[in-house]
RNA sequence: GACCCUAUCGUCUAGUCUGGCCUAGGACACCAGCCUUUCACGCUGGCGACACGGGUUCAAAUCCCGUUGGGGUCGCCA
């Protein structure tokens, strides 16, 4: 049995976006449900829009998903050479010219000496006549007439063979272009510079790559690279082209939306987990109703043979749910970790505070958060004085008579309390909640906010436990205070 | 414009290949209720789709043709 090997291809053009993201985790899966090899190929041909920086982000993306392999200190990116960097294609390029000559000296490929004016001017001639191609004229040149150039600059054109192209296609079927409706296109520019399309396959030729894994934006071109193939001599790899991601409108995840950086979810509070799950849904589903899986069981049960067809909108809330769903399945220490980097990121101080107690924090916080960036809003109090009070919820806990001197019963109250644990807490609030013949709200959400600032968080009982008895009595006295002198309650 | 791909609830989808088990299942969202000190979680219920038109068949979401919609490709970009 031949070994998979897949590939993930990006250009250093700008960022990782979240199309190219997808496209990898399907190659990276196929090829570690395989025990195969993914391999990792810099295709900057385009020596104009590559940049070294490109490359560097490329990178961080693919290793804050988590795309690479465990044993290896990065990307398995050259399984022949042992070398674990990324293959660059700017560095080939002997390679492909190589073989482009070789395809000229075979009749397979020619030499074109048009001008940049003469094919604009063959082109338009041609959407007049309504002809799908333009030929070159040089296509059927004789040697003489080559030869009769001598030095001038020129380009390597494919020649497009007579009849009918199929490609086949593991989740769109087997796919016909008439070859009729294919131009001569170039494969070496007259500058020396390969272009993508012989690059492509040259590379996946010689790195014999089994499977070809991308976005249908490629499905047309895929027919020009079935010919390279042929034409060259090389194995004619498996091709499974997947659907493209959709923003939610529908459109085409424009680069300039919010979220099109994979990065952008880091910096949002998304698990790469998170991630990884919802592209592998937008676009692939299993036969049974799951929808939340680690990534291990992704590598088990992902096959391309389940994959849609039709393109996926990428629904924010879902994710958003997902995420939830995933930092619910986290156990405690690995949720601290994630959301110690986010909490100093607020500027609060985390390094002084014992462990134990953070993680007490979250645990009561953790079926809260959707975004590890929720922690924040739901915690800060743990770590500073809240420095305002919700307005609203003041008007409506505060104001009311009878609001302050309860706090000031309470607060007593906890000064006698002899465990400082939740249960006797709730048992004060219970007792005095029972005297006054009230709900247990009605003094619940004043002292709420005067521990948290806010009007929601986590259980008063517990958050309070953790805040400890100094600190609450003295946010009590401080918002008895606050009230006072706003001209409040006159009880 | 030509060529290629595609089409099930608002969204992601199961079911389509191998017609009947589909009065179309699940999830997100939304609505109502329950739980509850708040929010969230969880639970219960509700709303809600086979794009349209022709065929084939005893029977079609499922097969065939056409129409329409959506997407992609037509570069010396990748």
């Amino acid at each position: 049995m031949t070994e998979v090997r897949t590939r993930i291809a990006p250009s250093p053009t700008g960022f990782f976006h979240i199309g190219n993201a997808k496209t990898a985790l399907y190659n990276w899966l196929v090829a570690r449900q395989n025990n195969g090899t993914f391999i990792l190929r810099l295709e900057d041909t385009d020596v104009e829009r590559s940049r070294d920086e490109y490359a560097d982000i490329i990178g961080e993306a693919l290793t804050w998903l988590g795309i690479n392999w465990d044993e290896g200190p990065g990307f398995h990116g050259q399984p022949d050479t042992g070398d674990y960097g990324p293959y660059r294609q700017s560095q080939r390029h002997a390679l492909y010219v190589r073989e482009a000559e070789r395809l000229v000296t075979e009749g397979k490929a020619y030499r074109c000496f048009w001008s940049l004016d003469d094919i604009e001017a063959e082109r338009e001639l041609a959407r007049q006549e309504k002809r799908a191609t333009c030929r070159s004229p040089w296509r059927d040149a004789t040697p003489e007439r080559v030869a009769a150039e001598g030095d001038a600059p020129y380009a390597i054109r494919f020649r497009v063979p007579e009849g009918v192209t199929e490609v086949h296609d593991l989740v769109q079927g087997v796919v016909r272009v008439d070859n009729k409706e294919v131009d001569d296109f170039i494969i070496v520019r007259p500058s020396g510079d390969p272009v993508f399309h012989l690059a492509v396959v040259v590379d996946d030729g010689l790195m014999k790559v089994t499977h070809v894994i991308r976005g249908d934006d490629h499905l047309t071109n895929a027919a020009k690279h079935v010919m390279l193939f042929e034409a060259l001599g090389y194995t004619v790899p498996k091709f499974a082209h997947h659907s493209l991601v959709h923003d939610e409108h529908g459109k085409k995840y424009s680069k300039r939306l919010h979220g099109a950086n994979v990065l952008d979810w880091r910096t949002d509070g998304y698990l790469p987990e998170t991630l990884l799950n919802y592209l592998a849904l937008l676009g692939w589903a299993p036969s049974d109703d799951r929808e939340l899986f680690t990534v291990d069981e992704l590598i088990k049960e992902f096959s391309l043979e389940r994959m849609g067809l039709s393109a996926g909108r990428f629904d924010l809330k879902k994710i958003q749910w997902l995420n939830g769903q995933h930092i619910r399945m986290l156990s405690r220490e690995a949720l601290l970790d994630r959301l110690l980097p986010v909490l100093r990121n607020a500027g609060l101080d985390v390094d002084s505070k014992p462990r134990d107690w953070l993680l007490e924090i979250v645990a009561i916080c953790q079926e809260k958060l959707r975004t590890l960036n929720d922690i924040v809003a739901q915690a800060d109090f743990f770590f500073a004085e809240p420095c305002e009070y919700e307005e609203k919820a003041a008007q409506k806990h505060w104001a009311k008579d009878g609001a302050m001197a309860d706090m000031r019963l309470l607060a007593d109250a906890m000064r006698a309390v002899e465990l400082w644990t939740p249960d006797a807490l709730h048992a004060v609030y219970n007792a005095l909640a029972e005297r006054l013949g009230s709900g247990l709200g009605r003094l619940v959400h004043p002292t709420r906010l005067a521990l948290t600032g806010k009007s929601v968080g986590p259980g008063l009982f517990e958050l309070a436990t953790l805040l400890g008895r100094e600190t609450c009595i003295a946010r009590m006295e401080r918002a008895m205070t606050y009230v006072e002198s706003m001209g409040g309650d006159q009880s």
